[in-house]
RNA sequence: GCGCCCGUAGCUCAGCUGGAUAGAGUGUCAGACUCCGAAUCUGAAGGUCGCGCGUUCGAAUCGCGCCGGGCGCACCA
């Protein structure tokens, strides 16, 4: 739609420098925005103050001269004025929007689609919990939110591959062997001296009572060494397996699960390793393996290969990147939580050793999450077992709200997480508000139909009839969707799509109040049953890139 | 001490990457269903955009310095 107006005025340009009305010996980006009060006009733009330097014209002639080249006689222009400094406000005919709520009839809901991506592969990492436990609420964020990227990117134009990376490997899949392994004892009335550091959640027990299930107390009278690894593999595999169901029931898929233990399958680790050390990236110092991240950036080199000849996580980070890399993709993106803030840089230098652009590699940081309970935090901690896991919540406020509530916030904010407000079916819930626009169409629909109104072919349809203000401006916003898809997608922030929603939904309900939709008059009934499914169409659109439903009946 | 994020209405937050008189929701107050769903709508009140300099035609937005809150600063993962 901006781009339509864009055009106008870059002809308008051309034809003032033909008249020798301007220089233009530049040409710079015309701006074209919605004025906050419409009362100035449907679009403006700042081109003339912009072009005041280069000029040496005071904006308001440079205005006038663009403006005097504007053709209002015809078309969709319905007029053009200065204001202010040297704003150029334009004002349109209804046509002008009207023709384009055709776009949507014919597009559905692939009206918004863009072609911004160009069919590039994006690898889109996200959640990646350790599979020592069950997913908390701070990764349910980061899963509604790349779960979201991944629909909007694809939206814009990008063949996207979700992943969660397995952190399979290490001390912690000992410990947490270990701890399934003690809890299994103390099933058979063993006094165990449960460590501090070991895995101290309710969830171990759980997994210790799946072992006995298993094997019964076969195991109790044998070796610790000898029965440790299974212990190992049974937990993580226990864990996994409900961090993948939990997830499903948030609705949210990952196309792939990379295994860390699989980038040491064969020699890779070490020859990348070798090749960074070609390249002169990587040295020796005090028997371990460094990387020379601060060359990009970081604020000291790490470790890659610890004295012990063990390797480090971060070790398992560059193999894991590699492989990224080499699969082919163009972007890639991280989602992390803000707790690893202090990772992206070495990451940054990680991915630029390894000749990847950086224009094309984002790590986006989720912020945490307070959950609140009848206006009070609740206390959250890892470490004493003691947090509330993404399926409880899940399970009290419901899959729509939980993820909307994830998703109407920046991400790079904190998130007050209100479960009593989320579980409210009341107007305060603004999920409810969005949704309710939805059942409210439909039932408009089930009313013209007991009426005998049936949508017509959109060639029948007398758009012309309609013409109130708030429908107009329904229909503004309406179009205005594609901008959105693209400038969220662009800015890779999610939440935009959330407040449009809910903006649009506003416009809609106003209009509602204020307008009868079916009527007496045929036509009118049958222009206004068009622009509202052209919104319904639209809203399960918005709420199918935000994974929550768009009910019939509430 | 260093780094990242945040600071906007009583509360929770937007603010389209520098534009016109800073916006929503919620809460408070006052109103609207014999009529397509009142889970809705209309109106009022509510602001030194944390503070101070600077950049320019123009700053909530950009830069620097403070103040306050959160989170990180491992040969852990």
């Amino acid at each position: 739609m901006k781009e339509t107006i864009r055009n106008l005025i870059a002809e308008a340009l051309d034809k003032a420098r033909d008249a020798g009305q301007l220089d233009l010996n530049c040409s710079p980006e015309i701006v074209v925005e919605e004025p906050r009060d419409k009362k100035m006009g449907d679009f403006s733009t700042t081109i003339a103050m912009a072009l005041a330097k280069t000029e040496k014209k005071n904006p308001r002639v440079i205005a006038e001269a663009i403006a005097g080249n504007m053709k209002t006689t015809d078309g969709d222009l319905a007029g053009v004025e200065i204001a202010g400094p040297g704003f150029i406000n334009l004002k349109m005919e209804p046509s002008f929007y009207l023709n384009g709520l055709l776009e949507v009839a014919k597009r559905g809901t692939g009206f918004g689609n863009c072609d911004l991506g160009k069919n590039q592969k994006v690898l889109l990492e996200f959640v990646s919990a350790n599979p020592t436990g069950p997913l908390h609420v701070g990764h349910g964020r980061g899963a509604a939110v790349g779960d979201m990227l991944g629909a909007l990117l694809k939206k814009a134009g990008y063949e996207v591959f979700k992943e969660y990376y397995v952190n399979d490997v290490g001390n912690q899949m000992n410990t947490l062997g270990r701890s399934t392994w003690l809890r299994y004892q103390e099933l058979y009335g063993k006094n165990i001296d449960f460590p501090g550091d070991h895995y101290q959640g309710e969830y171990i027990n759980d997994v210790a009572r799946s072992v006995q299930e298993e094997k019964g107390d076969s195991l109790l009278e044998k070796a610790e060494d000898e029965v440790l690894p299974y212990f190992r593999e049974f937990s993580a595999r226990y864990i996994l397996d409900g961090i993948k169901e939990h997830l499903q029931a948030f609705r949210v898929e990952f196309n792939g699960w990379f295994s860390e233990e699989s980038l040491y399958e064969g020699d890779s680790v070490d020859r990348i390793i070798d090749g960074l050390k070609d390249k002169g990236y990587v040295y020796e110092k005090d028997g371990a393996v460094w990387l020379k991240t601060t060359d990009f950036n970081d604020e000291k080199d790490r470790v890659v290969v610890k004295q012990s000849g063990d390797r480090t996580y971060f070790c398992s980070d560059i193999a894991y990147h590699q492989n990224k890399i080499k699969r082919g993709f163009d972007k890639i993106i991280n989602i992390w939580g803000a707790d690893h803030h202090g990772y992206v840089a070495r990451m940054q230098a990680v991915v630029k050793t390894l000749g990847f652009d950086l224009e094309n590699f984002h790590t986006l940081l989720v912020q945490f999450v307070a959950l609140k309970r009848g206006g009070e935090k609740v206390a959250m901690s890892t470490r004493s077992g003691e947090f509330i896991t993404l399926d409880e919540v899940v399970r009290e406020v419901g899959v729509d709200a939980t993820r909307f509530f994830f998703l109407m916030r920046s991400s790079d904010s904190h998130l007050d997480f209100d479960m009593d407000l989320a579980k409210k079916e009341t107007p305060e819930n603004p999920v409810f508000y969005i949704q309710y626009a939805h059942a409210r169409i439909c039932s408009i629909f089930r009313t013209a139909e007991e009426q005998g109104f049936a949508l017509p072919d959109v060639s029948k349809i007398k758009l012309s009839r309609i013409k109130e203000k708030e429908e107009l401006d329904l229909v503004k916003k309406i179009l205005a969707y594609p901008e959105v898809i693209q400038k969220s997608a662009e800015a890779l922030e999610v939440h935009r799509v959330s407040f449009y929603l809910q903006e649009l939904v506003g416009q809609f309900h106003s209009y509602y109040n204020k307008h009868r939709i079916v009527t007496d008059d045929k036509e009118l009934t049958l222009a206004r049953l068009f622009l509202v499914d052209c919104l319904r169409t639209l809203i399960r659109s918005g709420l199918g890139l935000l994974g929550v439903s768009a009910p019939e009946k509430m």
